[in-house]
DNA sequence: TTAATTTGTGCGATATATGAACAAATATCA
DNA sequence: TGATATTTGTTCATATATCGCACAAATTAA
């Protein structure tokens, strides 16, 4: 690509979209200026530019971002099939389990939320489509990571900031590829309170019919209903279940 | 706003994504540059920049949004705690009442859905959280329009496609005000069918604790479960519940 | 093959970013 | 409290980047 193809005012205004989401909903132009590392005046221009199109709003002081920023993200959900095709799966699997079921794909060093059915509130945060956990210790990143090349998957975690967030939470790089090659054989992940304390879930990869990983389901449940130990005998086969189905519809 | 506050290049780059939402998730630069009336050249160098930052994937021709997109609409969910506080009483209220349940807020003539507990599918359409329907025919919608002053709400309809997606699509303007003013006193909407065969939902306005209107939270049922005269008397309590327990802690 | 469409690129005209300057607001301290 | 320092929003001139046109190259369709 060359230097001119690159249009350096929109990646600007990109950048302040998101520095949004980094802490409150409402930025002075110093606040976001300082977030994005970019000059006042080109953050003010950024931000007017927002206000004047409806993706925020200016009280003469603050800027807050207004639902219809949201068209941006459901330009993608709305536009790829996989999260509309999964939904309905996803749906009646967290019925049966009666549990939190969701879906999710790789994007980094992170696990993105593609789908989710909500059966009962059981973590510390909201998540919903859009969401983002670090991959290496969530049970679909532990999919999905084992579902690369090894030599990817230990890029990935070269460059995951591999904190612990629990007691629990593996963070030895090669403890966590050994972890993949179980989860690459097994066909499952199991996370007991890796992520936050009191919650396991298990993991499934979701195939299209080449057999290619292009997602993963998840049922995660209070470690107080079900132990980590049970987790698979009481999801699995329903996981498997919804796992074939779903290689069946896509291509 | 003076004129050379507005960074046209921005402007564009996010009429291009939104582009997306339009059609499929592949887009050539041809195509982008039908949609949304730029010049290819234009299109060209936002979506090489889209590509560049990892928002999009280019195989030589076709563009396609990578869930990275998602992080735009999702700084305005993370960071708006209005979602983040009314998920949890969406869920239980989806678990007691057995039937999905939804927020959202309004922009412009279409209801936002902002989040979403689903227990099983119902309607033919998906909806996440930036999902947008036409408010003069949904529950929400009606109770939402109903909220603003009458003059508003008339404009709004005004600018309104009024079109009928069942033959009961009331889409008669002075009817549809009329039905406002019922809604205002009666203190909730409930929608038989006007926006899909089988579908009856009924919604009441989320109040902060000064009583403004600030989101609107509804029920759905199919209509062969549950006829539209009973929607109120089957859900109207639990509906009041979560409605009194959000006022109470939304500022 | 030709014709039609799509894509890539150079260039002049136009729009935008930059950083400094200044005024207004806010915070700090005696 | 009042004086001073700091932060913030805004404006401006100018250097730089982007736009959209026109044309060329490549691809697709007939």
């Amino acid at each position: 690509m060359r230097e001119t193809d690159f249009v350096s005012g929109f990646a600007r205004g990109l950048k302040v979209i998101e520095a949004f989401g980094e802490t409150q909903q409402r930025l002075s132009i110093a606040e976001a200026s300082k977030l994005t590392g970019l000059d006042r005046a080109t953050v003010r221009r950024s931000l007017l530019t927002l206000a004047e199109l409806g993706y925020a709003v200016y009280d003469g002081k603050f800027f807050t971002l207004t639902p219809k920023i949201l068209r941006l993200g459901h330009a993608y959900l709305a536009a790829t099939p996989l999260p509309t095709i999964i939904q309905p799966h996803l749906d009646q699997l967290a019925e049966q389990a009666g549990h939190n079921a969701s879906a999710s794909v790789l994007d980094g060093t992170e696990v993105v939320y593609i789908a989710r059915a909500s059966q009962r509130r059981v973590m510390s945060i909201n998540l919903t489509p859009g969401s983002r956990l670090p991959a290496f210790c969530a049970s679909m990143g532990r999919v999905l990571l084992a579902a690369l090349p090894e030599s990817e998957a230990r890029a990935v975690l070269a460059r995951t900031d591999l904190k612990a967030n629990t007691p629990n939470t593996k963070t030895d790089p090669e403890e966590l590829l050994a972890e993949f090659r179980r989860v690459r054989s097994q066909g499952y992940a199991v996370i007991d309170q890796e992520l936050e304390i009191g919650l396991c879930s298990i993991a499934v990869p979701v195939e299209n019919n080449r057999g290619q990983t292009v997602a993963a389901i998840n049922i995660g449940a209070p470690a107080a209903y079900v132990a980590a130990a049970e987790m698979a005998e009481r999801f699995l086969p329903l996981l498997r279940e919804t796992q074939k189905a779903l290689r069946l519809v896509l291509r």
